[in-house]
DNA sequence: AGACTGCCTCTAACAGTGTTAGTTGGCAAG
DNA sequence: CTTGCCAACTAACACTGTTAGAGGCAGTCT
């Protein structure tokens, strides 16, 4: 929002800008962490004072709203070739190795819903290319949203506890080996699943569990689409 | 892990067990969210001082561990009845249904890959399930995983940015229209599909979200079993 | 020139956070 | 009585987001 018309025509740099300040958090986000992230660190990458933030900003949420989209900015949609459906692929396995670039950038980005202008452009690309490939003007809102959300969600899992001690994350796969093992040694006669299925559970990598989930959810794209493509055939008496 | 053997034998309440502290925390969680879940609130709820809580538990991640488990306690199973399809749907809308009853529950649970004992026996029975109707173990497995972390990213999203700063909440849906009118005022030779669609993408609630989103994984589950079936069928020559 | 206004940064402070060190009270066993 | 353990305490550290109020520095008007 905001009204600021001004094209980059007044010469003089008045030290702070909301962009540099954004640009700033970024730094120290990638070098930190989202738990490193505070006032005064980001303050202090600027040389600046902490409660000097608070003229350029409301507060830290809204921040982390511009932060949000700066994370964007340079997330770019996959080539138009192939089908529709090696480009959705292409843009949910790109879109997470975008956020797992990133640091904790799931962990900024989740929950908020007011797109800034580089998610705008994502979407309106997305759209542009669901609306092509067949899908309905409601169902194609619809997987706008679910992808965006499936991603994110997952990535989330990938990332830890929200309450990041830090710290972790080398032992992050070591831990899940463990428990492993203490699958194996539950009860088999009251988990007999769990005990069979310990190597299938603990196995797989976080790469193998989302490109399983991603091809499933694929899947049930295909299908909507070759209903909603038989039934307008039928509907339609010619054509 | 610790070797604490015990079977409940000793007769005296010392006062403070885990137990107690946890069910106390989850007071407090109801009572005043995530973001109001200090060891200092829960110790206050506990007629105690913060630092006695560090007797009893390493830190407030590990309280944060043991309140997932918690959260867990009366998450129940759907009933078996109606197809395998059915059922998965039932679990995975009363996942949400629970995960939202109880305040800012998702964002406690989010990411901790340790399952509890509640949650272990959950597992249990959709793994149960989803052998019986066919699946493959490995694929079980894999599917177990994804729709704990769909539904688990789907609810993270709903109840916004991580670092809630509470207060909002009633007005999420207000922005969520303000959203659209913004949409709707977006250059229509830049963003045509944005504008286009600014209906479509704001109108629906979270409930028809979910649940399209969720029929649409279930129609991809449908497909991986008909595929893996049909193979088998064709592999296995007789039968 | 002087006064004034708006912009931007500062110091000081508040209320709160997770966590550690060292200390005390009470109770059971030797 | 003394020993030792358990389970609480006080005090403190290094932080956090945020506000109030002061001060300097630019440009503009009288």
């Amino acid at each position: 929002m905001a009204v600021e018309g001004k094209g980059d025509d007044s010469p003089q740099q008045p030290g702070l800008t909301r962009q540099a300040l954004v640009r700033a958090a970024l730094r120290v986000l990638e070098r930190e962490g989202v738990g490193g992230l505070s006032m005064r660190r980001l303050a202090s990458e600027l040389g600046v004072k902490a409660p000097s933030l608070y003229w350029h900003v409301r507060n830290k949420e809204e921040l982390l709203d511009l932060l949000t989209d700066e994370l964007m900015a340079d997330a770019q949609a996959p080539p138009r070739e192939g089908d529709w459906r090696e480009q959705l692929r292409e843009y949910c396995v790109r879109y997470r190795r975008h956020l797992l670039g990133k640091r904790d950038a799931a962990k900024v980005v989740a929950g908020r819903l007011v797109p800034g202008p580089h998610l705008l452009r994502l979407m309106e690309d997305q759209l542009g290319r669901l609306r092509e490939a067949g899908f309905a003007d409601a169902d194609a809102a619809m997987i706008n949203y679910l992808l965006g959300a499936f991603v994110q969600g997952f990535v989330l899992q990938e990332l830890g506890p929200l309450s990041a001690s830090e710290a972790m994350g080398a032992d992050r796969r070591e831990v899940a080996t463990a428990a492993g093992e203490q699958l194996r040694r539950l009860p088999p006669e009251t988990f007999p699943h769990l005990v069979a299925l310990a190597g299938d559970l603990t196995g797989p990598s976080m790469e193998a569990r989302f490109s399983f989930a991603l091809e499933r959810v694929l899947d049930g794209l295909s299908t909507l689409l070759e209903q909603s493509s038989g039934v307008r055939e039928e509907g339609t008496s010619h054509e």
